[in-house]
DNA sequence: CAGTATGTACAGTTTATATTGTACGGTTTT
DNA sequence: AAAACCGTACAATATAAACTGTACATACTG
């Protein structure tokens, strides 16, 4: 038995690559070897058993798996008559992405349209005031109309969010077949 | 004119907005805050300006400037009789939005289309050992048969950016108009 | 109900990243 | 041709993030 060794080695460097693209996205590497270990595990698998592959620690895998979770990229599976969680990597690799950046997305969503909001409550207070020059007010204004364009790109990007969420977007950009995908 | 200040604080709500959403997609503080900041300035800005409104370093401002030239957020712009270089934050955010995930997208491709080629070789060299036991070579077959769907993955993520840099995308998510948009 | 197994909180440590300061090469100005 | 200016490389530092180990709460087992 030295081939599993090597096995893993062949692995190894899809699951770097992985690991990589994922730091991108501004994953951590715990993330992305664990995931890359979780792609090519056949079973789900046990936070012992992902201790043991990816050599790292059992906080990491229990942090590491939620956030993973958390963005779709994995899911917990139940089996009956074992007591441990068992996780196993989403197969379906286009509708992980679909949803990992659905959750981003809508995260950028959120958290800006609130900043946007205030700024602009706080920029048109601040055109009551008695002290407030011509230049000053202009500037406001500029401000303001900028900010009603980056709402635009929002209310856009809500709408991409619902196109990919929906499948619709699978219309448009349809999921190649296996003859269609030449090496 | 103390107001200058007062505009600057409310711009900044929306600045650390920008620069907490960079960061989800891996951008540095640092670039957020440069991004943020050339957002709401209404010329395009000198290295030196943008190191006296954002207080940081002129190499940061330097390095980041050029991060940022090259996902396509911020342009350089010449303008005659001036020696100093000149940058200023795309306009349409839309638009920036398509071109930094093209960027990001192709790079991920790149990147693992390489890497699949090569765990598929080593596998399939290791079919061909001597010693290798039956359920390896299963194991080996299993390996194989998920690094072609993930092939299938990319190809498809080679299509999506087709459609979006090409301007496809906005045929089926239209950016909306103002009128559309409610607060 | 004691004893064991399981996952997670939390603080501490290590490691990596972001940021700065200085020095330098290339350009323009005087 | 000297002087001033501008942008960037590079090493040094500051800062933040990732990761680990221990300890604990909870749930299960006998």
């Amino acid at each position: 038995m030295v081939l599993p060794t090597k096995i893993e080695e062949a692995r190894r460097v899809y699951i770097e690559s992985l690991t990589e693209t994922m730091a991108m996205y501004g994953l951590s590497p715990s993330m992305g070897r664990l995931y890359g270990t979780m792609f090519f595990h056949e079973d789900p698998m046990t936070l012992d058993e992902m201790m043991d592959l990816t050599g790292m620690s059992k906080t990491s895998m229990s942090t590491g798996v939620r956030a993973l979770s958390s963005l779709k990229l994995v899911h917990k599976k139940w089996l009956k008559g074992v007591r441990k969680d068992l996780y196993e990597a989403e197969h379906d690799q286009v509708r992980s992405f679909v949803e990992f950046f659905c959750v981003m997305w809508d995260k950028e969503i959120e958290l800006n349209a609130r900043a946007i909001s205030r700024t602009e409550d706080d920029l048109r207070k601040l055109l009551d005031e008695a002290d407030i020059t011509p230049e000053e007010t202009t500037m406001i204004y500029n401000d303001l109309e900028r900010l009603t364009k980056a709402k635009l790109y929002y209310a856009w990007l809500k709408e991409l969010v619902k196109t990919f969420e929906s499948g619709k977007i699978f219309e448009h950009v349809p999921v190649p077949k296996q003859e269609q995908v030449e090496d």
